[in-house]
This record gives structure tokens, sequence and C-alpha cells, in this order.
DNA sequence: ATTACTTTTTGACATAAATCAAAAAAACAG
DNA sequence: CTGTTTTTTTGATTTATGTCAAAAAGTAAT
């Protein structure tokens, strides 16, 4: 699975354009604990995970929030920023060693003037980020802790075996003793 | 104030830009506590309030939680389900007689053939309320019931003095109970 | 294998806000 | 204006989760 695909499931893409897409796309390598993006400045890329899980998270008083995760055949961008040009609050982490397909903001532009039916892409991408928000929203709004530990183990169980629990419980928007005496009830 | 003047604010837009929109642009008046849009509909008009103050509300356990809350010159719309085009979760609700100007998605999507240089105007919006949304799920998470009503009162007075408490209370992530005793308390 | 450091778990206690119930005030209808 | 209904406030109690502290377990470095 690759970056080209990926974006193939949200709009057609002719082969020709997959093969100019493919030969615009730049791959790297990051070790667990990496940070392959820091806050303060713009997101110049759509990071994709080809290998690996990483996560997205902001400080919030002398905190880190872990507010997203992303493993394999997912975006992992500080999307937000990405989009609107603006300096992200958010940094990206990796969790684990990661391999990640990249393309710029100017290629994934310059994409949509060669190929214009692709130009629904940036806006799909930000619906389903705006959903995902939303559902955050709800979740920690209306669902116990354990409520939503559960729902995180009946979605994406993958996390829970993988990310450092410290993340998900900041993910989860709890606290980690909280998170422990969730765990120790099952 | 009008809806071309809004998004005249957004976007550069033409006076013949401004000419055609205008000659597109639908009238309602509603009664306090009317509800002029309902959930489980595909929303298919960009409303904009020029007169009055209105409501987004969903039902989350058989309670009417309000997201939003908007007054002159501002957009009052189930926007995700404007753009995204699925059935709305949400509802809108007029807590003042209100009069609006609308447009229709169609007419949206002919300003943006017919003045490419709109096209942004979309995009725009969508990241002002992806922008809120995150706003309010930090505020949610890391403010108290009392920051979070004293925030309120300093950047939105108007809405202290006009809309329910009731439904500033769901607005703002607590229940009626809790909204009176701090209000009790300055 | 040992030591140092980090993460997770556990125990005790505190607290912000919810819940339940009802009183008081405000709004509405005739 | 009166009676009814709705909204807001108030009082008492409960609860989910945070906070503080430390023990236990896991990881990294040598």
């Amino acid at each position: 699975m690759g970056l080209v695909s990926k974006i193939q499931q949200l709009v057609d893409l002719s082969p020709e354009g997959a093969h100019w897409l493919s030969g615009n796309i730049e791959t790297f390598s990051y070790k667990k604990n990496e940070k392959f993006f820091q806050a303060g400045r713009v997101c110049n890329y759509l990071y994709y995970i080809q290998e690996g899980m990483a996560g997205g998270y902001y400080m919030s008083d002398e905190q880190e929030v872990c507010n997203w995760i992303a493993t394999e055949d997912d975006f992992a961008t500080a999307y937000y920023s990405f989009i609107s040009r603006k300096p992200s609050y958010e940094s990206i982490e990796c969790f684990e060693a990661c391999t990640i397909q990249a393309i710029s903001h100017t290629v994934l532009n310059e994409l949509y003037l060669r190929f214009p039916e692709t130009e629904r892409a940036g806006r799909l991408i930000l619906e389903e980020y705006y959903s995902r928000l939303e559902e955050r929203l709800l979740s920690i709004q209306f669902k116990t802790a354990k409520e939503r530990y559960t729902q995180l183990c009946d979605k994406r169980p993958e996390i829970i075996r993988r990310a450092p629990l410290g993340r998900i419980a900041t993910y989860l928007g709890m606290k980690q003793e909280t998170l422990s005496r969730i765990r120790a009830e099952k």
C-alpha cells in the first residue's frame, strides 16, 4: 500500500496522474521517538505512514496531549497547518520506527492544476479530520473514561497493542492513573 | 451588512460577481423558537443572520446540546452537512426573531464556476469551523466551567445578554445548575 | 549482570461538576 | 389579571476523575 493508492481511494486519479504523482513522492525513515515535525512551523508536507505508528501532540499546561494516532495507511500530518498555511501548534512523533511517504504542498497544488479531477482531495481529507475532531469532542464530553477506552479497544486495537500508554491516556482525554485503573478492571 | 459583504470579507469578489450573487440571495424571516433546519436532512443552504440570534444543537442522550450560537453577521449553517452533502445531526433554532439571508449549495457552486477567484470561500469557512471546533475541544477539556463562562463573557457578551441560559449552559459544556452557581458567584 | 532512568501501576485523598429534588422567578396563554 | 408552564436558582448529596506520592515493572546503557 502507498500514498498513491491512498489518494486513489479519495479521488479519481488517471494512470497518467498516478505516474506523475509517484515521481514526486519523497520517502523518509525515522527512528522510534523521533519527531519529524515540530510545532511552531508551517507544515509543508502531506505525510503518509507506510510502516510504523506515529502521533500528533500539542502542549497544554506544560503537558503533552496526544490528539491523533496514525498507523500504516493513514495520513499523519499537522493537517490544519498544511492547508491553512499557518504555524502549527502540534508536533508529530514516531511511536515506532517509521517509513513515511510525503508530498509537499507545492506538489499537491501542481497535482490539482495538472489533474483537476483531484482537487477534491484536500477538502475530503479536511472533512475527515473535521469529522474525527467532532467525534472526539462528543466522546470526551459525553462518554466516561472507561467507555472511551472500551471504544478504542473495539475500534482500533492496534493502538492498544502498540502505542505507549501515556500517549493513549492523553489521546483518550484522561490521566495515566485513570487509564491504569480502567485497565486493571478488565 | 449582508451576505454579499460577508463573502467579500473572505474572498475577492468583483462588482460583477457581487451583483450576480445579490440576485441569487434568498431572504427568510423566522419567529423566536422557530427551527429553520431539522437534523436528519442534508443542509442545502448557506444561511447568514442579518438580524437576530440562532443556535445549532444536536441530541445527545436525550438532551439538546447547543454547539454553536450565531448572531448578526455570522453564518448559521449546519456547515459540515452543507459541504459534505451528508445528513446533518444538528438542527438550527432561532433564539430570537430572525431575518436570514441564504444562498443554496447550487448557487454557491455556480458562483465558483462563474467567478473562480471565489472558490476558496468554502474552504475558508470550513477552516473557520474547524478552528472553532478545535478551540471548543481544548476549552471543554482543559478549562474549568467557570473559566469557560468567564471567557464567553469577555469574548461574546451579547450571548450572555440575549441567549437562553439553558442553551448557554450546554454550549459551554456544563449543566444548567452549574451555570447558575457560577453566575451566582459574580 | 548491574545500575540508572522511565513508564506504569497502586493507594489515599481531594475536588469540580453532575445528579436529584424542589423552590423561586419569569414567561406565556386566555 | 390569573393560572399554568417553563426557566432559573438553590440545597444536599454523589461520583468520576484528578492530584499527590510512592511502589513495581520495564527499558536502556554500560
